[in-house]
Parts: C-alpha cells; sequence; structure tokens
DNA sequence: TTAGGGTAGTTTGAATACCAACAATCAACC
DNA sequence: GGTTGATTGTTGGTATTCAAACTACCCTAA
C-alpha cells in the first residue's frame, strides 16, 4: 500500500474542483458556488484556446462588441460588456497600442470617443469569433443543446441583479 | 434628428448589460459571454449582502470548506475552491489574522498544514451561511426552481472543463 | 453669460486571480 | 545511506476587476 493519504481526485493542471472525497456542505447546494466554478473553467478554456493571439475572454467580448457597434462610446461598451468604465481604459488602451480599434474624438462631444476595429481587428476578431464559436459549442454540449435556450434565459436573469 | 447612438439604456448603477438597444452579434449566443455577466453579478450581489461581515464570496467559500472539512491542507482546500494555491495564501492569511481560522502543523507531514476554524470563525460561518441561503433562495428563483438541478447539474460539466 | 448639475474618460488604490520559481520536506528506489 | 523526483506552501510578477475621486466638457436655466 503506498501513498494517498490527501489523494486527490483527477483533474487537469487546475482541478476545477469539486473533490467528490471533499464534503462540500451548504455550497453544495449553492448556485453562486457552482457558476463561479463553471465561469472560472470556462473562462480558462477559452484563454487557453486563443493563448496563441494574446487574448483573453474580455478583450474578445471588447473586441466583438466594437465590432458589432462601431462608433460606440467607451461608456456605453462598458455597460455592454458588463465592466465598469474604468476597467475598459487599460483594455483599450492596450488595443489601441496594438491597432486592432481606432478612438475617434466625436466632434459633437469632446468628452466621448467613437470606438471602431482597423482592418486588422477585424482580421482578428474574424479569426476570434471562429474560436469562439468552437469554444461554445464544447459548452453547448456540456449544457446540453436541449437545454441551452433555458440554460441562457436563466443565466440572463441572473446577470440583471 | 438628433443623435442618439451610444444611448444607453435604464440600469442600475453597474448595469448588468444586454442593452438591447446594442447588438450584441455573436456573443448573443454565446454561454461563455452570460456566464461572465451573470457570475459577476451574483458575486457582487452576495458582496453588498454581507459587506457588514468584510466577507466576499471567495471567503466564504474558504470558510465554509474549512468547516465542513476541519483538517484539510491548504492545497486540497485550494482545489475544492477551484482556486491556485498560491491564491490561498494571502487569504488565510487575512482570516487566520482575524482570528477565523486556525494553522495547525502537521507531524506527519511538516510542509502541510491543518486548517479548521476557531470558534469565532464557526460563529461568522453560520451567520454567513444565514445570509448565503437567502441570497441563493433569490438566485433559485431567477433560475427557476424547477430548472435548478438541470441548472447546476450543467453548471458542474462546465466546471470540470 | 454664467452658474449649476450631469456625463465621459482617466487615475489611483485595494482585491483577487493565475503562473512560474523556489526552499523545505517527503517518498521511493538503489 | 544517498540520490532522485514529487509535493507543500510562499513569493514575485502580471493581469483584471471595482469603486471613488478627479478633470474636462456638455447642457439647461436664470
Amino acid at each position: 500500500m503506498t501513498k494517498n493519504a490527501g489523494k486527490p481526485g483527477r483533474r487537469g493542471k487546475n482541478g476545477a474542483a469539486a473533490d467528490e472525497a471533499l464534503r462540500l456542505g451548504p455550497l453544495a447546494d449553492f448556485i453562486g458556488f457552482y457558476l463561479r466554478l463553471a465561469q472560472e473553467a470556462s473562462f480558462q478554456a477559452f484563454a487557453r484556446r486563443v493563448r496563441e493571439y494574446q487574448m483573453r475572454p474580455g478583450r474578445f467580448a471588447v473586441l466583438a462588441l466594437i465590432g458589432e457597434n462601431p462608433g460606440i462610446s467607451q461608456t456605453a461598451l462598458s455597460r455592454a460588456a458588463g465592466r465598469d468604465k474604468s476597467t475598459l481604459t487599460p483594455a483599450l488602451n492596450d488595443l489601441v497600442r496594438r491597432a486592432l480599434v481606432k478612438r475617434r474624438r466625436v466632434a459633437s462631444d469632446r468628452r466621448s470617443y467613437a470606438l471602431s476595429l482597423t482592418a486588422k481587428g477585424e482580421r482578428l476578431l474574424s479569426e476570434l469569433t471562429f474560436h469562439a464559436r468552437a469554444h461554445d459549442r464544447m459548452l453547448d454540449e456540456l449544457v446540453g443543446i436541449e437545454h441551452k435556450a433555458e440554460f441562457i434565459r436563466a443565466l440572463r436573469r441572473l446577470a440583471l441583479v
């Protein structure tokens, strides 16, 4: 009998969690607990998938939202992305530095910027969207395609809290 | 025609997102996108609810897991909580400093600690669990109690990615 | 024309997260 | 006994987040 004291359940490097050997207590019934685990796991999986592009889910969402809404302001973008506007400042600085996004001053309101993608940004967005679709198809399968619609409706309701 | 390009919809301070006025494009179908919004919203709501205790969901989960598994090591705890072990070092330092958690050296393996709650930690955990149950009942309602079981099963599958 | 209040974006500070690298320790093998 | 490889927890570096305070600007009303 060799060791297996604190034997962890198998799981890749960053075992998502829920080692069956451990007691979860009340956490076992909490939506919030699993929501965090699921979000983090999905986040990491996407980050790994597009690592070569130096992109993470947050940046991708920003790029996608600008692509869909050219001319959008940073504040409107922050609301759509569900992030504080102050969070977007460094993110956009990075995207502008990488020549993926253009910031244009608006004549009618000199406080705000009109954001749009560069040609390079458009190209990158296309590639990333391809990977994102593949990623989300994987999530679809885990959720079960027959449950997807209700699953997303539930998430949307939760997002409005 | 006055412009109303970036017209934001109404939403509390930190509008969760999904402004109907904005185009979401492919994001509209991505589970990952809504997963992040829902997780963040639920996180913030819980943090607001227990603000007076200076606790956030991460700390609560740590406390709850130690409470359920006295003697657990930091590495096992990190797996159960779905966090990197290095993330737990400062969190546990804080909980120990606040006299909520005890770190005990293990004779059989002097590398590791055996974590447990202090009496004060137990009392706080009880109070927090009360709030957490109330919080999660609110989430239950948003998800729809008849969908909860399937919803959590889906999240658990996602967490294993 | 100017005073007031509201809005856009930035800055700063505190949390929280991952990862890689490290010292100490353990375990297994020869 | 001694070498080798794995594991435990910490440290340091980087990234991301929110919230509050700030500047610059807009708009309305007197």
